[in-house]
DNA sequence: AAATAAATAGTAATAATTACTATTTATTTT
DNA sequence: AAAATAAATAGTAATTATTACTATTTATTT
């Protein structure tokens, strides 16, 4: 992949912040770098950085969200903000724990396994 | 809320399933029963059951899915076809079960667990 | 420095969803 | 049962997030 200069300008803000932002965010924030950045190439490059494993994709009820945390990890979201903290939750009993760690009171924990069903054997 | 066929269509459509459809599936559906119903009023009627609490939309990656099942549950996710299983979780190893119990081989656990952040309080 | 091909800006297209409005229809009132 | 009322509809336009297209620019190779 050839070096661009918008790209590494997406990757470093991405990397800049905890807040797992949205394309728009991103973009509107490359535009104070490079003013003349169009929205297609930031989700150009967001789609190669994912296929080169440098950011992940989150889906957030309908918006994509990017993340350059590439360690194995999940999210609190919250319900008021809609920010989404990471966690590396490897624990029993996770309301209590996330509690007393993250000051965070759980309402929901909802969960997505994803692997390959029995029709394909 | 007022009665209508439509909305009564919607619904039972939903309940007839297990497949978690998409507005689209149900407006392509629905319409062999209403022919002339609009794709505005599937999304319409998928908003007022949703806040009647008679269907959950779940968000499968960036398209919305309703489900007809209001029991707190999961999901499994098949990497090749996309279908999304229901499960009813509550157990703790997690990979090994769900191997035994659905055939379905786990490559990824994703969790989001909602609720309410320490800037709220 | 010239050649090459990948990346860009800018714009148009697409897909999912929401908004708008004149008309229809379920329900209430007479 | 007929008229009145307001909620719901069909059909269309608008919006939002994302992708596709193309002429031009730019990083890299020769």
């Amino acid at each position: 992949m050839r070096y661009s200069q918008q790209r590494e300008v997406i990757l470093n803000l991405i990397q800049s912040t905890k807040i797992h932002p949205t394309a728009d965010w991103i973009y509107s924030k490359a535009k104070t770098h490079i003013p003349k950045i169009s929205l297609g190439t930031v989700y150009r490059n967001l789609k190669k950085l994912e296929q080169d494993k440098l950011i992940a994709t989150i889906y957030d009820g309908n918006v994509a969200r990017y993340d350059s945390n590439m360690e194995k990890h999940d999210h609190l979201k919250c319900n008021i903000c809609g920010d989404l903290i990471d966690i590396n939750k490897n624990n029993i009993d996770i309301s209590k724990t996330i509690l007393r760690n993250f000051n965070f009171k759980v309402s929901d924990i909802e969960m997505t396994i994803s692997g390959t069903c029995k029709k394909h054997t």
